[in-house]
DNA sequence: CTTATTGCAAAAAATTTGCAGGTAA
DNA sequence: TTACCTGCAAATTTTTTGCAATAAG
């Protein structure tokens, strides 16, 4: 494990058991997102027996506590990553998947203006369009497609 | 059905049905932001029989011809509502799972400030914190409790 | 010792897909 | 007529839950 999640674990009378050390490690070594069935998957590369359903469990505590993050990147892509001090916000590319990462102060006013018009408080945004390549691209590129963003439609007509 | 949705599906050589009309119709008339299962309900009321995998294929088809536009509002949150002339983005309260609007031009500098920092080009954001009066309430408050949001944990520990 | 946790399997929930018959054009 | 579409059921995929056995503190 590491620095305070150990800590915090078991200050408020949590078990420190292996295998949420696992997923733990798992999240800080990867660094970026990563999904649950990702998650799963490095920890049995050490520890084949560790259950899929033992790291949702974990992770949900992991989150509860605020030791981790869940951040939803689209429709079916739920992502995991250690819950940093300065937090940090998403811009999902629809060409190439990508996801890049944004600071609070290069949000611009919004947090401001989005607190002086709606009364709204940010805690974090995700934002979707193109990034640098795929906009001068004119259109997807890259490696990791995007679900609905290829050419033309695969639907019927002739 | 109603204006150019009906024209623009026939253009293309798509068949115009009366699923897709029912379907088209009930995302007009809700005016704001239906789930799939909550579309086929409503088409169902009319019609019992149109079956739930229409309603999926059909959105789909919508989506991709830019009638209707899918948007991701949290874990198992996956929204359809008819494509505007102006766009508008979400912001999600964790309190009482609420969904405000918002317009670009109170985006702040937002898109400009991608643009330049990271050459992003934004299409679209959703913005997750707490709305006015669960803020004022110093926590969640309403009749929609989000799902991670509760007062205390109901985890183990005695 | 106590009981929070885990592993497993089965349950749920949400979409997607294969097909044969129905129907818009 | 023709082949796009639909309804139905079964297959997927992803996450949750019940329970007895295990192990952390």
């Amino acid at each position: 494990m590491s620095h305070h999640a150990t800590r915090t674990l078991q200050e408020l009378g949590y078990r420190l058991t292996p295998q949420r050390t696992l997923v733990w490690d798992a999240l800080r070594e990867a660094g970026g997102h990563l999904g649950a069935e990702e998650i799963c998957a490095r920890v049995q590369t050490r520890f084949p027996n560790v259950n899929i359903s033992t790291v949702y469990r974990t992770l949900e505590l992991l989150v509860e506590l605020g030791l981790v993050r869940e951040t939803v990147l689209g429709s079916d892509r739920r992502y995991y990553e250690v819950e940093e001090e300065v937090p940090h916000h998403h811009l999902v590319c629809d060409g190439c998947g990508r996801v890049l990462h944004v600071h609070n102060e290069d949000l611009g006013g919004l947090t401001a203006g989005l607190l002086r018009n709606q009364g709204f408080r940010l805690r974090e945004m995700t934002a979707f369009g193109y990034c640098r390549e795929c906009a001068a691209a004119g259109g997807p590129h890259g490696d990791r497609a995007a679900d609905g963003a290829e050419g033309g439609g695969d639907h019927a007509h002739p």
